[in-house]
DNA sequence: ACCTGAACACCGTTCAAGT
DNA sequence: ACCTGAACACCGTTCAAGT
């Protein structure tokens, strides 16, 4: 019927049309949705025909991965090295906030994928032609960790869930519950402090972009008075 | 026969016993050989048997993340918040390091437990203790993210790999194949220059206990000045 | 009332049979 | 030679039948 026409006129498959399918899928209905089965499905293919273009799942996942590290905007040109990073690293973040399940897939896999080692080593480059040594900048990539791609290391992350489409999940604005409150008296001030603030929060009582940055510039200016001082590792 | 003797002498099944069989599972064969029907195959239990003391496997994952937890050293007494916080920070380093697992099991369920939540409000009462503000305490907090944990927040994270038994996967300590050192050649010197360290590295090229506490101190440092400079998120 | 085998609704992937 | 349905070896969890 109308379903085998559409099926006879569809573009045919290809590793580049699977990829996309799959991180629209996760984008739209969680990482939990993404099954080869239900990926079949949105293509309007049988699952077995999927194994021609990935060989397996955790190659989807690390093709999935390289669509998105392939999102963040390239190095500024004509920039000093702080500029280049911050700017890089915050495009970074947005590309994530778009693609929430990306994160943890890049920790799960814990393997590299050429876009990010890509990324990886411009990022390294651009500190290099900053006039940090190859030592100093070794130990700066792993200070920044996960950050340098955008990562918010946030202990609960109420980013994690804005991919969930369909259940609304309202989630009361934060307040602590009082009970909590008089067991975690520190939290709980923290949390009250954070919810009188200006409008412009994010999530529930803190605002998540603020709070990026804040823990961004730590850290690119703790770097730079390294730098400055010509830091060694022997001293 | 000698398994049901063994059985029926069996001590009875306790939430506290599945944990701890949870734990011992996923330290020594991996996360991915956590199942319910694993997991009750090692107590010698049929599946459903679990279900008594554990609402689902999600609940299960939550008390072995409050078990990891509990391991953590508490804070030391007498000291300034500089050396409680970090004291206490390698400490529970150490535990993640026991528990490879640990820190995507946290990063996946992505909500805290009770023994997380006593952990962060405890960290709070140091800082503040030690003449932060609410609002500066606040920032702090957001600013370590997951490493006051003992996350090491690694892009390629070694250790992860430590928990697997069986299979020897012996990984080539490290020097970049020539091919992906043409490609990469700011990454290829970085890891070029690691290697010719002292003895003491953990990882492959890299001393992840020296990275760790570098990021660690670069955190501190900063956190420290700004103290000092009584901050506020308003000026 | 308690316990548990079988069953359900899923997985990722293999493999052999069909075209 | 290519494609694919059925099957395999798993999951977590439900449920009804057995004690």
């Amino acid at each position: 019927m109308a379903e085998q026409a559409q099926a006879l006129r569809r573009t045919p498959l290809s590793r580049d049309r699977v990829l996309r399918a799959a991180v629209a899928l996760a984008d739209g209905a969680g990482i939990e949705s993404l099954s080869m089965r239900n990926l079949a499905l949105d293509l309007g293919v049988v699952p077995m025909a999927l194994y021609k273009h990935v060989a397996n799942k955790d190659e989807l996942l690390g093709g999935m991965i390289d669509v998105v590290v392939g999102e963040i905007d390239p190095p500024l040109p004509d920039a000093d090295w702080k500029r280049v990073i911050r700017a890089r690293i915050l495009s970074a973040r947005e590309v994530l906030l778009r693609h929430p399940w990306a994160p943890l897939a890049i920790e799960s896999r814990n393997e590299a994928t050429p876009a990010i080692l890509d990324y990886l080593n411009s990022m390294v480059g651009a500190l290099r032609d900053g006039g940090f040594s190859t030592d100093l900048a070794h130990h700066v990539m792993h200070a920044m960790g996960s950050r340098i791609l955008g990562f918010s290391q946030e202990l609960f992350d109420a980013s994690r869930r804005a991919g969930r489409s369909g259940t609304a999940d309202p989630e009361p604005p934060a307040a602590f519950p009082a009970e909590a409150a008089a067991r975690f008296p520190h939290l709980a001030a923290i949390a009250t402090a954070a919810s009188h603030d200006d409008a412009s929060v994010l999530g529930p009582g803190c605002d998540d972009q603020f709070e990026f940055e804040f823990a961004l510039d730590l850290l690119l200016n703790g770097i730079d008075r390294l730098r400055q001082q010509d830091w060694t590792s022997s001293g």
